[in-house]
DNA sequence: CAAGGGATCTGAATCGTTTCAGATTTCAGG
DNA sequence: CCTGAAATCTGAAACGATTCAGATCCCTTG
C-alpha cells in the first residue's frame, strides 16, 4: 500500500500533437485564433458577438468534437450545480421497492424540473467499511432533500451541517439555538455570523398522528377491543418483533412515532377494556407485514383487527389471512397507512395521504430556498378511506353472512 | 431583457472581515500558517504529514466552520465526480410509477454505491420551451446509462456524442461506423484518432422476443384464435388506440418492437386462422390498459384472451374484466411481462423477467467501463410464469364449472 | 471634424481544489 | 561528523470554465 502511482515514465503509446484527450474551450479559441471569452460567449451569450464570428466558433467547435463547455468547470465558476440531493437513510435497493416513495420522488422529480433541476439519489451505502456520511458531505448539489433519517443522527447532523437550502421530509426541523447541534464551535470567532440554518431549511409534513387516530377509532367504534399493530421500523437496524415498552420509548422514525402516538391517543379515548398488541416489521415489504401478522395472531388469537403503519405491511397482513384462512373483514378487519394506487383494488381501508402533494410541496419549498426565501413549514392533511376490509367485530364464532 | 445583472454598488449590509460566505482550504490554510497543500493533505493523505499537525489542522478547520474540501472543486481537479446519470426519455413523474423501473433503478443503484458511485436522474423535461437535451448534455457525470430511449433519436445521439462509458439497457448498440452517427466531422483533423464509441458502450438487454413468442403460443395452445394486444408505447407521444400497420412499422421502442416480433413469429407458426388486435396504450399505467381493454373488446367482442406487454397493462386489463363481468380466465385469458413483486397475488400468467439481475448486471458493466475494460454485451433469459389468468378457450357460451 | 455611443472582442482574475516536483528538516548508520 | 534516505512541508501549475472591466473600432450626430 506504499507505492501509490507510477511514474508516467514513456508518456503515452501514439499521440503525437498536444492534444491529448478531451477538447477545451482553450483549444477552440486558439484554432480560431480568438479568446477564450468569446469562445465562452458564443455558448453562453450570443448577444455578445456577431452572428458571423459565432457561428464560425460553433463551426469550428464542431469540427474539433469540442461538445460544449464541460459542466463541471461551469458548475465551479457558477456556483450553482443545477442537482439536488434526496438522502435517504435506507438502501437505496429498498427505496424504490416502496411505492409510497416512488411515487413522492416522482412528483418532486417533476416539479424540480421545472427549474432544471435534477435528483441525486444518495444513499448510505450497506457497505460497513465505507463511511455512511460520505455520500452526503461529498455530494455537488445545491440543495439538500432528506426523506428520512432517524432524529438526532449522524446523518442528519451531517447534513446540517453543509447548511445549504435543505428540506426536511416528515420530520421536525431540528432546532439549532440551544442544541449546538451542527453548528462548529466558533465562539472565538466573533466575527463569522452564527447563520441561523432555520433560514435556509424548511419543513413539509403530514398530519401523521391525525391520521393514525382516524384509523384507530374507526376499528374501535366497529367494536375491535384486541388490535395488533403493525408498525414500521421504530429505529436503526434491529430486526422487528414485538415492541417493547422500552424500545417504544426509543422510537428514532418520525412517522413512526407520530402514527404511534395517534393509534394511544385513539386508544386513551376509547373503551378502558381495549388492548393494543405492537409488533415492529423488520422492513417495509409485504413479506415482512405476512410475517408479522402470522406471529401476532399466533401470540395473540384474540386480536379482531389490525392496524398496518403502511399499505405495503397491510398487503402482507391481507395475505397472512388468506394463508390461515381468516375472512377479510369478517373474521378480521385490516387498515393500512398510505393510500397507495394499487390499495383500491385490494379493497383496503386505509389512510390516505397526499403523496404526490407533499412531493410537489417540498420541491416548491426547496425552489423558493434556492431564490433566498425562507417559506414557511406546511403540514399536509391525512383521511380516513373505508373501503371493504374493515368491518364490526364478529360477536359469535360463527362467521356473519357475507354482504352482496 | 437587457439589464440583466444590478451593479454590486454597496456590498452587503453586516460583514467587517475579509472572509464572506464559505470558507476555503486556503483561509483554513492561511489561519494556520501552512499552505494549502498541507491542508489538502491533512483530508486527502493522511501519511504525507505528522499526525500532529494534522490534528491541528482538522481542528481549526472545525473552529472556522470549514466543512472539508469542496466537492465541486474536488471533481474539477480529480476528474471523476463519483456519479452516474441515467437516462430516461418520459417525464421522470412516472419512470417512478412504473415498478419495474423502479426494481431495475434499485438494484442498479445498490450494485454502483459498492463503488460509492451515487444516482443522477435525468429526464427530459416535460416543458417544451427547454432544452430537451439539456439535462445529458450538461450533467456532471462519470458514466451514463440509457434506460430507454426511442431509436435514433435525438437523445441518444447526444448522449453517445458525449463519448463517455455509456451503457444501454434494453436497447441495441448503436453502430458508429458507416453511420457517421455521433462522431463529429473531424476529417481534416487526421491527428484527432476516431475514438470507437464501441469500447466505452456496452449493452445489457433480455429475451425480449423470446418471452413474448412464449406468451403468444402458450395462448394458443389453449386454442385461443382471436387475441388481443395491449402494446406498450411504439413511438414518442402520440396518444395510444389501434395500431395500424403503418404505426406498427415505425416502432422506435425497441422492446416494444422485439415483445411485437415474438407475437408475430408465434403467430406465423401456428394455426392460420387465428388473429390479433393491436391497441397501445399512451402510457404504462392500469388505468391506461383498462381503457384499451375495454375499447379493445368493444370493437372485437371475439376476442377471448389478451397479450399485455407489461404486468401493468395487465392489471388494467384485469380491471376492466372485473368492470364487464368476464371472468377471468374462463371468459377471458390475460397475460402480463415482467413479473412484478404484486403479479403473485394476483395470480397473473406473465412472462418473467430478472428486472434485479439486469440492473446489477448494468452495474457491473459500468465499473468495468469505468476501469477501461470492455465487457461484453449480455443478453438475459425470460421464462413463462403460468398461472391463473389463463385457461383454455371455452368451446361454448355457458361458463365453465369454476375450479376448487 | 470632434464627441459620443454602440457593438465587438480581449486580458486577466477567479471558482476551490489536487498534486507534482522539489526544498527543508530529521535521523539512523558508518 | 558525514552521508543518504526518509519524513515533512511548500510553491505553483493545473483542472476548464465565466465574467468584469476595459480596449478597439465604426458610425451617427451636432
Amino acid at each position: 500500500m506504499s507505492s501509490s502511482s507510477a511514474p508516467p515514465s514513456s508518456a503515452s503509446p501514439s499521440r503525437a500533437s498536444q492534444s491529448s484527450g478531451r477538447i477545451t474551450l482553450r483549444e477552440v479559441a486558439r484554432a480560431l485564433g480568438v479568446s477564450v471569452a468569446t469562445v465562452s460567449n458564443a455558448y453562453n451569450r450570443p448577444d455578445q458577438l456577431s452572428a458571423a464570428l459565432r457561428e464560425r466558433v460553433l463551426d469550428t467547435a464542431r469540427t474539433l468534437g469540442y461538445g460544449g463547455p464541460d459542466p463541471l468547470a461551469r458548475s465551479l465558476r457558477r456556483g450553482r450545480t443545477g442537482v439536488i440531493g434526496v438522502v435517504y437513510d435506507a438502501p437505496l435497493e429498498y427505496a424504490f421497492a416502496d411505492p409510497a416513495a416512488a411515487l413522492f420522488l416522482g412528483s418532486l422529480a417533476q416539479s424540480l424540473q421545472a427549474a432544471s433541476l435534477n435528483l441525486l439519489l444518495l444513499a448510505s451505502p450497506g457497505d460497513p467499511q465505507t463511511d455512511p456520511l460520505a455520500p452526503v458531505q461529498g455530494a455537488s448539489v445545491d440543495g439538500l432533500i432528506v426523506y428520512s433519517a432517524a432524529q438526532d443522527s449522524e446523518l442528519l447532523r451531517a447534513v446540517m451541517a453543509r447548511s445549504m437550502p435543505t428540506v426536511l421530509v416528515d420530520q421536525p426541523v431540528p432546532v439549532d439555538q440551544a442544541g449546538s447541534v451542527n453548528q462548529p464551535v466558533l465562539a472565538d470567532q466573533p466575527d463569522l455570523p452564527a447563520q441561523d440554518h432555520r433560514a435556509q431549511t424548511s419543513g413539509v409534513q403530514i398530519d401523521d398522528a391525525g391520521g393514525a387516530r382516524l384509523a384507530a377509532r374507526h376499528l374501535m367504534d366497529l367494536g375491535h377491543t384486541h388490535i395488533g399493530v403493525l408498525c414500521l421500523e421504530l429505529g436503526p437496524r434491529q430486526g422487528g418483533g414485538p415492541v417493547t415498552p422500552e424500545r417504544e420509548r426509543q422510537v428514532a422514525y418520525h412517522p413512526t412515532a407520530e402514527r404511534l402516538r395517534g393509534y394511544r391517543e385513539a386508544l386513551a379515548a376509547g373503551p378502558s377494556e381495549t388492548r393494543l398488541f405492537l409488533t415492529e416489521a423488520e422492513r417495509n415489504t409485504p413479506s415482512d407485514g405476512e410475517t408479522c401478522t402470522l406471529e401476532l395472531l399466533r401470540s395473540e388469537p384474540e386480536i379482531t383487527a389490525l392496524l398496518c403503519m403502511s399499505d405495503v405491511l397491510a398487503q402482507g397482513a391481507l395475505r397472512a389471512a388468506q394463508t390461515l384462512g381468516l375472512s377479510v373483514p369478517h373474521r378480521l378487519s385490516v387498515i393500512g397507512y398510505d393510500d397507495l394506487p394499487g390499495s383500491a383494488d385490494l379493497k383496503l381501508t386505509t389512510v390516505w395521504q397526499p403523496t404526490s402533494e407533499k412531493g410537489q410541496r417540498v420541491g416548491e419549498a426547496m425552489l423558493e430556498l434556492l431564490g433566498g426565501q425562507t417559506p414557511p413549514d406546511v403540514r399536509l392533511p391525512t383521511r380516513l378511506v373505508v373501503r371493504g376490509s374493515t368491518a364490526a367485530r364478529a360477536t359469535t364464532d360463527a362467521p356473519l353472512h357475507p354482504p352482496g
